[in-house]
Order: C-alpha cells, then sequence, then structure tokens
DNA sequence: AATAATTACACAATCGGTTGCGCTATTTCG
DNA sequence: CGAAATAGCGCAACCGATTGTGTAATTATT
C-alpha cells in the first residue's frame, strides 16, 4: 500500500546509470542511444515513476499554475468566470488555484501574497469591493508575475484587464426604457465607491442627456447591495410626488428585493413600474414577472477573455510588453426577457 | 521594477553569515543569539524577503494545498461548496486547488493525476456522473495523499465521505403531501443511473410503503435534467388517466422546468398540480408560485464538513487510520417556502 | 592512418531552504 | 584552575529533477 515512490535516482540505480541519463532518456532527448531509451521508458513504465512537479516547479521556476482571486465564488457571476477559467487553463495544462476575498482587502492582500509566494505563473483578479490600494498587486511586478483583472477592476491605467462596458449597457436599458414611452425612469444603483456604479450612472446620464431629459437627482437612489437597503431605496421613491414609472436596478437580486418590496406595496410589477436590470441571470427567465429585460455581463465570456490574455502574457516570456497594456472591453448587451 | 528576488543567501552574504544561520534565525531558533537574530530579521524586512514556497514544498515534500474536483464549478450546490471548502483552507492557511470533471470520467482521472503529481496534501472530490472506475483514486495511497468524498460519493464502503441523506427528505416530502390532502403523488426522477436518482426513489417507495400505498409505476418517470427531457416526462404525466396532484422533481431546476411546461397546459401551479423539489435555491423565494417545498442539501456544510474531515486526516500525521473510515451522513431537511 | 566529428553517457552544479552534526569560544562549576 | 557545559554559528548533505560541460569510444573524413 505504501510502496516508496519512484524517483529518477531509484531508476538511474536499477540501471547503473546516472540521474542525468534517465532524465534525459524520459525526455527523448538525441544523446541518449535507444538501447539505454528504451530500457528506461520501460522500467519508468513498470515503476509508474511520475515525476515529482514539486521539484520541477523549483527547478524551472515555473509552476505551471495561476491564481484567480475574487470576491464570492458562491455567486453565479462568479462562478461562471471561474468555470470559464478554469476550462482554458485546462487546455493549456495549467493548474487553478483559487481563492476568495470576501470583498475583504485584507484578506485580498492575503491571497495575493500567498499566491506570490506559491510562485504561481499569473494571476486574474477581481477586486474586492472596497479595495483602493493596489501596492499588494503592484509587488507581483518584482516577481514578474503577470496580472489581469478582469469585472472588478482598479482605477489605475496602467493595468491589463477585460471588463464589460456597462454604461452602453445602461444606455441601452434607458433607451428601451424610453421607446415604450417612460419618462420617469429612476435607478437603484449600487455602492457609490465601485466603478461598477459610476459607470451604470454615466451610462444613464448620458441617455438622458441625448434625449435632452433632466436627470432629477431624486430618482438616483443607490444600495449597499442587502435586501434592507435595497428597499429603503425603492421606499425612498415610492415616496416621490412624481414617482417614477420605470427603475433601473443595480443588478437582478436588487431588481427582486426591490420588485417585492414593491408588491407589498400593492404596486403591480411591470404594469405600474417597470423594471429593467443587470446581469441576466437564467432564473429570471422562470419568473412570472422578472424584469422586462436585463443587461447581460457575460461572466463565462469576460473570464475566459481574461484566460487568453494572461497566457498572451506568459508566452510573450519576459512581459516584456509592459508598456503595451491589454485592455479588452466587452460590449454588455440588453436582452429582452422572453417570459415577460 | 524587477529586482532581484531575495533569497536567504543574498541575506547571509550581506551580512557576513551562513545561509543555515539565517534560515534559523528567521525561524527563531534558540540556537542563535539575539544580536544576529535582529540584524538578521531587520534586513529581511528591509529586502521585503519572502520564502521561496516552492523550494520548501519541495524539501518539507508538503505543499499546503488542497484539491478540489467538482463536476461543474458553476453550479449553484458545488460553488456553494468550494467556497465552504476554501473559507475552511482559509483559516488553516491552506491553498485550494480547484478542477471541474465536467462529469467526464476521462478529465477527472487528468486531474486527479495532476493533482496527485503536483503534490497536493490532500483531496476533496465529488465524483463524475457515469464515473465507474475507481483506480485513479486507489493511486492516491500509495502517495499518503488523503481523500474525502462529498455528495457524489463512489459505491465502495472503504472511502471516507459526506453525503446528503436524500431518503430522508424525499419520505419527508411524500409525508409533507400526504398530509396536504395529496394521494395522487408522481416523481420526475433524475438520471436512473446515479445513486441520487435511487435514494429518492427508496425514500419516495418507503414513504409510500409506511401509509400503505401502492407505487403506481406510471407516476415514476425520470429527465436527464435537460428542458425537453423534463417536459416530456411532464407530458407522459399529464396524459395519465389519474393525473397526479401533486409531482415531486429531482431538484429545482427540474421543477422550473415542468412548471413553466404545466403552465402552458394551462394547469394552476399549486392548485390543480402541487410541486415539491430539492436543491431549495434562493431564487425560489423570489418567485410568486415556487414549489411548496424544496429539500434543502446544504451544500455549504457539507463542503465545510469534508473539508473538517480531510484536516482530521491531515492532522493524523501518517493516515494511519485507513482502518477508521470517516462517513458522515447529514440530514437532509424539507424547507417550506415561504413565498408560497 | 591520422585527425575530425559524432555518439552516448557521467559528473557536478544548481534551484532555495532546512537540518544534523561539529567546531570554537565563552561561561559555569567542582 | 582545569574540566565540563553551553551558547552561537558554520559546514555540508539533502529534497528530485534539469542542464552545461567533460570525456571516452566509435565513426566519418580526407
Amino acid at each position: 500500500m505504501k510502496k516508496p515512490v519512484p524517483t529518477i535516482k531509484e531508476i538511474a540505480k536499477r540501471l547503473n546509470i546516472s540521474a542525468s541519463t534517465v532524465s534525459r532518456a524520459l525526455h527523448n532527448h538525441h544523446s541518449i542511444g535507444l538501447r539505454t531509451k528504451t530500457r528506461v521508458q520501460e522500467l519508468a513504465k513498470e515503476l509508474k515513476y511520475e515525476p515529482n512537479q514539486t521539484a520541477i516547479f523549483f527547478k524551472q521556476r515555473k509552476t505551471f499554475t495561476i491564481g484567480v482571486i475574487l470576491p464570492e465564488l458562491s455567486e453565479s457571476f462568479f462562478s461562471s468566470a471561474i468555470s470559464a477559467i478554469e476550462d482554458f487553463a485546462g487546455t493549456k495544462k495549467y493548474n487553478v488555484l483559487v481563492g476568495q476575498s470576501h470583498d475583504n482587502q485584507e484578506r485580498e492582500k492575503q491571497l495575493v501574497e500567498a499566491m506570490k509566494n506559491h510562485r504561481v505563473d499569473g494571476m486574474l483578479v477581481s477586486i474586492a469591493k472596497n479595495t483602493t490600494h493596489y501596492a499588494h498587486f503592484d509587488m507581483l511586478k518584482d516577481y514578474d508575475i503577470p496580472l489581469v483583472f478582469f469585472d472588478r477592476i482598479p482605477r489605475k491605467s496602467d493595468v491589463h484587464y477585460v471588463a464589460c462596458n456597462l454604461e452602453s449597457g445602461m444606455t441601452e436599458a434607458v433607451h428601451f426604457l424610453l421607446k415604450r414611452g417612460h419618462k420617469n425612469i429612476a435607478l437603484i444603483n449600487g455602492p457609490k465607491t465601485i466603478t461598477a456604479s459610476k459607470e451604470r450612472f454615466e451610462g444613464y446620464r448620458e441617455a438622458l442627456f441625448h434625449k435632452k431629459i433632466k436627470v432629477d437627482p431624486a430618482y438616483i437612489t443607490s444600495t449597499d447591495l442587502s435586501r434592507e437597503s435595497t428597499q429603503q431605496a425603492m421606499a425612498e421613491l415610492l415616496a416621490l410626488k412624481r414617482r417614477p414609472t420605470a427603475i433601473i436596478t443595480f443588478n437582478d437580486y436588487v431588481a427582486l428585493d426591490a420588485m417585492q418590496y414593491a408588491k407589498q406595496q400593492q404596486i403591480r410589477i411591470n404594469q405600474d413600474i417597470s423594471f429593467v436590470s443587470f446581469a441576466n441571470l437564467p432564473m429570471c427567465h422562470y419568473m412570472e414577472n422578472p424584469p422586462l429585460a436585463s443587461v447581460e455581463q457575460s461572466p463565462y465570456e469576460q473570464g475566459k477573455k481574461a484566460a487568453e490574455i494572461l497566457w498572451q502574457l506568459l508566452d510573450d516570456g519576459t512581459g516584456d510588453n509592459a508598456k503595451a497594456r491589454l485592455q479588452v472591453v466587452l460590449e454588455s448587451k440588453l436582452m429582452i426577457n422572453p417570459a415577460s
């Protein structure tokens, strides 16, 4: 049951040859004779020899492992993204190390440290909500570990990233509602500190500006994404004299909480008030009164694209394209809910 | 930007002492004088020295990494489980390597190989649907890598595992419906080949037997979990003379597909036909007509428990408890949907 | 036939940190 | 005061694989 794990030395000893010869034989090196080559390979198969990767990692200064850090593994968006990343890594024979920050900057930093010490060959990161310092990421340059951000990206220009154009998604959403005759379109945005909220607001402002409609500050609310906070925002909107006839929410979860609250207030969903949101969760297709439309943020595609970029950097060897920043913005798309 | 990564040797050279002294100083070894100790530690901090883990992994024959293999990272159940595992591993300063088998036995085998060669300290696995051979798992014993299965466990008795008692969950579900006056309770079960389906059926049979009700074979349908297959099963049930008044489905997704089809056939959900299912997905709490109840399978708890068992094995050092099989069955619980 | 080229392998260093052992001062104690 | 104990540090082996260089034996070249 507990056989001694076979090593190159063991094979060498048994065949009375040197370890280096065994190593070369196993790699089909040309300087090894056919006879010894086959003898080595046969014994290796017999002993079920498998190279000790930890030794190789150490020697080659390469671990064939990438690190992925994201806020929450259990969130649909991120689990789709990590799935894409793992798929891509699998095709390249790479391993994937994961860590979740739980939107905690300190934990995020620890994870970066751990993965750096682990000598991952590259990293993919979706940053925590409240991450404001990026020193723990900058450090990776000293270790020549390429880094690609995705979805939740830092507000810096000197990084590689993949993101989704939320602004255009929001613009599309507003136009969609305007076309349906809505004039009073409110917003339940996310936490003001995060980029994603700002982009959404910009899209909103842009769309209204384009139609020469003034932005009513009272229509702009925000939630910390908790149910209570969302319902608080909803309450504010319902209390307005000029009550909105349409609400665009930060994402589908917020929409659901808002809609639930609205229902309690005897408001008919998508009749008295129409909803449009972000994420396009599959579950909404099963609902009787889902948001009329939702902006697809393509988690799988983002993850995949981020992985592609990372491998581009890995293949470049030295990462000499430190100047050329690879920045990809995927177009978001407003998906009209068929069930609505 | 590309500073030479500091090593122990570098520190040793600068202080004109030996590498071994540096190593011991950093570990607060008693045989090192206070003066040199502080000199070393200060220089280490100044150079931002961080030990190269790959070297330590290699030398110590320990990687502080566990491998997790599951069918699909993007499935809610598994993403919750991996989240729990990562959380637990984090508290122990361990890293988590993930891989998804996509229910493909060959890929699963590759992943086990890769993780074994990576010398992970332990593994957690939820096996692929169609995995029938376990040789690739047995091999781990030769490498002293403890292994704990969870949720999707193999049909072998000589393994450690954590699973959920689906049978009792099903029994509860049937009793729930019987108590509400239903006599004609049908089943849309999962693929016949998988254990989870068998357990559900056993629970169903057991519950009816207990009430001295005969099982009508026509009430037992199955789906491969695709929408088409589910709706096919639903069509069969609706075509029956003695149409069921309640249906228990394999999981919430199946329930949603079935309900959608039923609606198209002018059937009023939970009035003409009541639904009960498995998984207890949060999304159901937002629906107007969710399944009346759903069996909670506690993915987070299962993942956590599996991790706990794995660490128990890791702490035992030699894994000498090869005889004592750690097998935990968590009770499933029928959750009545508040929104229903 | 003498030299050059090629084949086939061994030796040894190396990656970075850890650890048993040994050596030398200094201190302690009888 | 001389011997034993102890403190403080260096030497070298080691983990397992890779790789540059050296070298003997064989083959090719002119």
